[in-house]
DNA sequence: TTGAAAGCGATACCAC
DNA sequence: GTGGTATCGCTTTCAA
């Protein structure tokens, strides 16, 4: 058994109660005491308990918060599986998480959700907003209440969130264009595409792409220009098809953003399917059978479950044993999905929460 | 705040010791009271918080040990940083964890350390054996004696251990010719390199790996015969030399074992790099230095870290709060790394545990 | 400045 | 069969 407040209390000769203001610098105890009790402390190596901790400290009405935008996407559906898990395991620690998944872009329902969660008394919030700037200022009205937020999946850069848990989008660039100079032969045509234009986590991606493409020295991409597709499939099977009657020799597409099956369609339409190389991001439902019939050669995901899972964790741990995180930003492993090692079945923890 | 004991307690009118009884099919209590309060609790979705109960259970002397073989070995040290990132937090919650690293393949040291650990009091075992015959009835032997164990990084099939967490080797192979044949030219040559003929893992990799070449028949690599190179880099060194003399049209080079570091060694030296892909297993120090300076196009990874660290954790959960691991098989991710998204940092969970 | 005591939720033991 | 009570480790009143 590890050693105790209540050992401590005995080797010093005071009680538990002084032990415990010592040690949490809580005040009204005689420096000198403070400081012997603070040497045996450190003598036997003690660390408070943190099951002891969690019992007394959970409130009767804990509740945290979870908003998820855009999340009819598959990806979405995937964090909020996650977010499930989660809610799961902290209900019987006496954990309320409440969730709320808003449905496309709309930043007032978001504005609303989280004006409905805080009149619900939350003592801390994580969400996944499409867009940065209208957030921003909520959320730091949020740490001015002492309502810890927590940023997943995307980012809210420079507000006074406690942190940022998800993909560090412009190494998935890097890893793409690593993969490219892989799979293609030497001087390669290689097409990128992109979503919005001005969307932060596309940008991200292609930067990483270009910069990687022009440090291997040793392979020479031919890169055709840019194009948007606003993350639509029939935007994005136009283009594929354009392009490849254009350049019949082109050798590998870079999807950045969503349009992956229109890509993928138009491939497999002029028969060009297994000649071009498909890379897209996030193993989802449908990128999953695109792996599976060889229409995409792999897939860069984002480990989205654990994003929904681990961001009210890092709440919790926040709130409960005033745990800051390790980073401000926390990236998801960068994780590189074939069919042969992709899987949809839920990740499960086992390390008791 | 979720539903108490204390609340169902109320609501059937009698007292918490007795719903407990009820609830936890402990007996010494009248049917028809234990059938309301099961219905009762099940009404109001009443599950026993787990922070009690593990501040109540934890017994004065929670010991639970881990043994690693070949602890020498940089995978193993890799498993060894996750027992020991899971030894810190179990510590605080008044379990202690203690680890017995053993060089080398000798059996015989093994069952020492198990008969040291039992000595001392260990309530389960985690363990990573080099050789599963010998063990296999030492760990049914434990299993008698209400010891349970988990076996990880190598499994004991056929034993009574509670589960085993490592790679799924078939599958590993698998992924590794799947991305032989995205990497290579169809009907490439390629070489495959196995360590000692009779282990176990290499021989699924194997497996794995010419059974999806034949399935993958849209592409027809030339396989040439297999070669044991005994986990020894300087034998691997010569068998590449050899081969690479021999068939200078060589294109990949798949290492189900060790001895990837002669591998590279001899591609290099003959001004292979890059023309001739080389895939093996485990991110470790030594490989990853070998992907940063393009020797290896990319490894498969297993986790060794989260192997580690779960592993005691499977044992703590199942011990504490009677949780039978998910599958008896619970298999690790197999992550492919490149350069770009390889890092030998540790995760850190922040989940509570 | 300090100690004593209550209480968080669940369990086990001991009376009845 | 059942209820009362002590206990786990810690925090937080409330008295002194």
């Amino acid at each position: 058994m590890a050693v105790t407040a209540q050992q401590i209390a005995e080797l010093t000769g005071v009680s538990r109660g002084t032990v415990d203001r010592a040690l949490h610098n809580r005040g009204r105890v005689r420096p000198e005491v403070a400081a012997r009790i603070r040497q045996v402390a450190d003598e036997l190596g003690y660390r408070p308990n943190p099951i002891g901790q969690a019992l007394v400290k959970t409130p009767r009405d804990f509740r945290l918060g979870v908003i998820l935008q855009s999340a009819e996407t598959p990806t979405m559906q995937i964090v909020c599986a996650g977010v499930h898990h989660a809610a799961e395991e902290l209900r019987a620690s006496g954990v309320e998480l409440i969730l709320r998944e808003v449905t496309g872009l709309d930043t007032e329902l978001v504005l609303e959700a989280i004006e409905e969660l805080v009149g619900l008394g939350i003592q801390g919030l994580a969400i996944a907003p499409s867009t940065e700037s209208e957030i921003r200022h909520c959320i730091d009205d949020l740490h001015e209440h002492n309502i810890p937020v927590v940023t997943l999946n995307s980012d809210v850069p420079g507000s006074k969130r406690l942190c940022f848990i998800g993909m560090d989008n412009y190494r998935g660039g890097q890893t793409a264009a690593g993969l490219m100079c892989q799979l293609l032969p030497d001087g390669s045509k290689v097409l990128p595409l992109a979503g919005h234009l001005n969307n932060t986590a596309h940008n991200n991606r292609l930067n990483g792409f270009f910069d990687a493409l022009r440090q291997e020295t040793d392979y020479h991409m031919t890169l055709l220009p840019f194009q948007p597709c606003f993350d639509r499939d029939d935007y994005a099977y136009e283009i594929t098809q354009h392009v490849l009657r254009a350049e019949p020799d082109l050798a590998g597409i870079y999807v950045a953003s969503n349009g992956q099956q229109g890509v993928c369609q138009a491939v497999e339409e002029m028969g060009r399917k297994r000649l071009v190389k498909v890379i897209a991001f996030d193993l989802n439902e449908p990128n999953l059978r695109l792996l599976q019939q060889d229409s995409l050669s792999c897939v860069l995901d984002q480990e989205a479950f654990e994003q929904g899972y681990r961001a009210p964790y890092l709440l919790y741990e926040h709130l409960m044993h005033q745990k800051k995180p390790v980073q401000s930003l926390i990236y998801t492993d960068i994780a590189i999905r074939t069919k042969y090692n992709s899987d949809l079945a839920v990740p499960v923890s086992n390390t008791g929460h």
